[in-house]
DNA sequence: CCAGAGTGCTCATACGTATGAACGTGCAGC
DNA sequence: GCTGCACGTTCATACGTATGAGCACTCTGG
């Protein structure tokens, strides 16, 4: 029972298979009506359906788009990091007909996935492939972008020497909006509490921080405005006595963490701290932060309007797309109070 | 900037394209150590990475399992059928190597999504498929089969004259198992809840329920136990005053339109009677239910090395699986309550 | 009646790989 | 010196598709 190749449909049809290809893929400029129809009916008797891996050998496209990640892609929790970008990316591609291929295959042993290993990468067998992960590996997508592969990755990644389409929160805006509205309430000092990671992500939110900080001319002392990513028990100490009355926090973790060191010196929030997250999705469980909200699955529905758009048109130059994040309130900001 | 081919690394080893072929994969009994390390050498210094598609030309495997699902597979925000399934599917799939494509492109205006449209079968593009979906269409699962496609089927599907393979909850036994343990905790009298749908699933809860009251010679004098899916009010007022003690749901949804019927006429579980239901994943939010437990994760693994086995051995028959549930103790199962 | 322009189709080839068959060489055995 | 054999390598081909070039034929206008 294998299956009918456009020979077999081109016997029946008592055409070439020239063109029998032809009609399949829409070359028909020359094919009259009738010659057509035969085809398509034998087409159907067949039940053929053209071979991916030898169209893709010509160099076709295959109307199929890859996902890879450089983590599991359903982990275990439904609060998963991927989940809402998974869920625009396969909106968005039923939408416009095009199908998925999620490649697994790449993982090894220390739970980390590459796209090269044993020397296959298995990415062209898709027209192009959307790339997330946290863990993003700079070197692979330095070759991938040196062997000329069509891809657009979820977030930024800036590699020297090559140009990587992104899909890009805009963590600028974002953060400077949320320092702004906290200024509007009437905070004036403010505490920045800075991850240990070093990400391209985090840079926009510093610059955003940054910005707005300057801009308006707040004050702020803290060791993460300078550059630390400390929250140590010395710092929560002059927090605690200290002028500021806001602070913001890169992700929630670190928030969580500031709550635990607050309370634990009899401080609530935001009855005497407000704080603001610079990460969230709007309904997270647990406390509601005031934070920005990275509109997940619209990116990853943009991130499909990208790809389709280079694959559909390779030569024209990539390019990185911000998406505005909104920012929502929570129960976590207040009106500074005033220290005595 | 193309990537380099197998010839491209013959030239600079002083090779033919064949040696290198060789090499790259293996087949390396008659060639001297010497010339695999200057091939290895050259394909280092090119970069050279085998191209995915002309080796699935080559040898009719794409090592790509496809997932069809007849609705969308992350649904919008809604508890969701598929995630436990996908995950196990996903985890299989990485560790044996193989691929996965989703096949969304499939969606029709009306959201239900067919295998067939205008006669053509994209599945192909996948060595094999795992189809899932509560609402199955069951002549497309005929014509696939018919068309001697490679599938399995997670729940049991039943089509006349064809042998769908299937990987099925063993509803059969856990049904028996819950009214056995409800009956060693003195239970007597029974009712069976059933719901309006037919389907194989149902079908054999209602199986193992029957048997265990026939075997343990319990009553059971409920509409449901007969064949009929009504949750009348009336009814609901003879089971108020009859003499049943435990009641069995063939789905949540059931049991919690029970609860609120009883729950209307003062009665409460499992004070005045005891509920278990047909259905669960043990994690459920709201109330806990005593019920079985679907491995769903467990269930999506075994579908991927069914599929796998299947794939890599074509002319065995194609067999279903039971997989055994577990029962879980939830809070709404008590000793029968002795009424006057 | 012929040049030129369509029209309807086929030929031939390339894409990159894997592999059975074949080839040439050197060497042992008789 | 010839046969047989093991070794190292290459040849040739197939996988299924897409497509520029080309062929045979018909029609149109002059």
């Amino acid at each position: 029972m294998k299956a009918p190749r456009q020979s077999d449909v081109a016997r029946v049809a008592g055409v070439s298979q020239s063109a029998v290809s032809r009609v399949v893929s829409g070359d028909i400029d020359r094919i009259p009506q009738e010659t057509q129809e035969r085809i398509r009916a034998a087409v159907k008797e067949l039940g053929y359906v053209p071979n991916a891996a030898a169209r893709n050998l010509r160099n076709k496209r295959n109307r199929l788009l890859g996902v890879h990640t450089f983590e599991a892609v359903f982990p275990h929790a439904r609060e998963d990091f991927y989940f809402e970008f998974l869920l625009g990316i396969e909106e968005r591609a039923e939408e416009i007909g095009y199908d998925l291929v999620l490649f697994t295959s790449t993982g090894t042993s220390d739970g980390r996935r590459r796209i090269y290993r044993d020397g296959t990468n298995r990415l062209n067998l898709a027209d192009g492939t959307v790339l997330l992960g946290a863990a993003t590996d700079r070197e692979e997508l330095a070759r991938l972008w040196h062997d000329g592969y069509l891809f657009v990755h979820i977030g930024r990644r800036e590699v020297p020497g090559a140009e990587i389409p992104c899909i890009i929160p805009d963590y600028v805006s974002a953060a400077d909006r949320l320092v702004t509205s906290l200024a509007e309430r009437g905070h004036r000092h403010f505490a920045y509490l800075r991850s240990g990671i070093e990400q391209e992500a985090y840079a926009d939110r510093r610059a955003g921080y940054r910005n707005a900080v300057e801009r308006l001319d707040l004050q702020d002392r803290s060791p993460g405005f300078r550059g630390e990513p400390e929250l140590t028990e010395e710092w929560l100490d002059e927090l605690a006595s200290g002028p500021e009355t806001a602070v913001v926090a890169e992700n929630i973790g670190l928030a969580e963490h500031l709550r635990t060191g607050l309370a634990a010196r009899g401080l609530s929030i935001p009855g005497d701290l407000s704080v603001a997250v610079l990460e969230g999705s709007g309904d997270e469980p647990g406390h509601r932060w005031d934070c920005l909200v990275i509109p997940r699955k619209e990116i990853g529905r943009i991130a499909i309007d990208a790809l389709v758009a280079r694959v559909e048109n390779p030569d024209e130059e990539p390019v990185s797309q911000l998406v505005a994040c909104d920012l929502v309130a929570g129960e976590t900001v207040a009106a500074p109070r005033v220290k005595e």
